[in-house]
DNA sequence: GACTAGCGGAACGGAGCATTCCGTTCAAGT
DNA sequence: ACTTGAACGGAATGCTCCGTTCCGCTAGTC
């Protein structure tokens, strides 16, 4: 319909990658969308979809599962960054902020039983997570915890604002303001006061899983 | 029921009371909550809610103009504090978060259609919030706007974890961290680097009442 | 003792959505 | 050229959920 290939097959193989693109740019900006707004989206018909995805649960497990792989790529990418940590550590969280792979994990988390292999790479990301703290530690602010990463970060992907590429736009902007509230301040002690109440646990957030 | 009062009249007036805390409770905690929710939270049949409010959305109307009112009373209390104009600034937006005004104002908006004497509160909170402005600027980090306020408050209140007041804390946590970074830096230029992307506009925020 | 404000909660009607189903199209094989 | 079936569009189905209405019932009040 749309380009000269080479039949059927060429076309159904198109499909594939036209129905994700458009799954998560729907479920991105409304994770309770309807599945024929997916399709509609996608300019083809609730078969196609159904086609591929047995419900709609499966559909979301695959971006989901999309998602963290891409974050684990992007904590892999940073790990490999050898420049300054601290400023590895700002191309991260930028570079997730870009991958937009909150809103698909966590934002959609709950509406649906994670498989086994999806907790295995929430553990992964999770050690990898752990490694990036570890390297960062010594140019953060006093009492950040790594806990404080994710939560920093739906902070960030909370906002939402005229269309996506002015929404990711303004997140940088906070994302920038917080980085430079996470970086260890100079040695002058006036400004790293107490963070009040407890940090985060691990187990705070992952509970919210189960739900 | 709960009391030893009057009567009839005085139960149907400690009703009101508690029909709005559970209307209020239940919206902020899911803005899509249906009205049975909020009618089982209080305690009550759903005709006791019938008979106060004419409709779910007259209902929101209420919280929505209650928290425009709130708002506006914390943004006086701040202007006639008479501390340091940035301690007067953290205290004035720790009070919006434990008032939790925002999840009722801007949350809402736009499951209802706006009444003239909103947009009039609306119009009077954003002078009281330029007039704090004005005065917290000089002690502000250069490039925050007061199109900021709202969106920061906004990303504060997106966080949700655990019960209510194990939210409130963790959201005083996150505040403390921004206002830090929102307060202007001593005189090494080295942090102060510039923020990306133009600030949010006041046109930007307000056309999502209109939605 | 009758009257009624205030109320509880079942019943109603409509909207929305995941999923299924059926008819159509068209590349590929013969 | 004809048959076949993979891929598909989109209407139809059967639910669930929710706002609103309605029908008694109860207990202050006169």
């Amino acid at each position: 319909m749309t380009r000269a290939l080479s039949g059927r097959q060429a076309q159904a193989a198109r499909n594939d990658e036209v129905i994700l693109a458009a799954a998560r740019a729907v479920f991105i900006a409304d994770p309770g969308a309807p599945i024929s707004a997916v399709a509609e989206r996608a300019g083809v018909g609730i078969s196609a979809l159904y086609r591929r995805y047995a419900s709609k649960e499966e559909l979301l497990r695959k971006l989901c599962s999309d998602g963290l792989a891409r974050y684990i790529e992007e904590s892999e990418k940073a790990l490999a960054d050898d420049r300054e940590p601290w400023v590895a550590f700002e191309a991260f969280l930028h570079a997730l902020v870009d991958a937009d792979t909150n809103s698909l994990t966590q934002r959609l988390a709950g509406t649906f039983t994670p498989t086994p292999d999806l907790w295995q790479d929430a553990a992964r990301a999770g050690e990898l997570n752990q490694a990036i703290y570890a390297r960062t530690k010594e140019y953060l602010r006093p009492g950040i915890v790594v806990e404080d990463f994710g939560v920093i970060l739906e902070q960030i992907t909370s906002i939402k604002l005229g269309d996506e590429a002015r929404t990711n736009q303004l997140r940088h902007r906070y994302l920038t303001l917080m980085l430079e509230a996470m970086h260890r301040p100079g040695e002058q002690p006036g400004d790293g006061s107490e963070l009040p109440g407890p940090p985060p646990s691990n187990e705070e957030l992952t509970n919210r899983w189960r739900a």
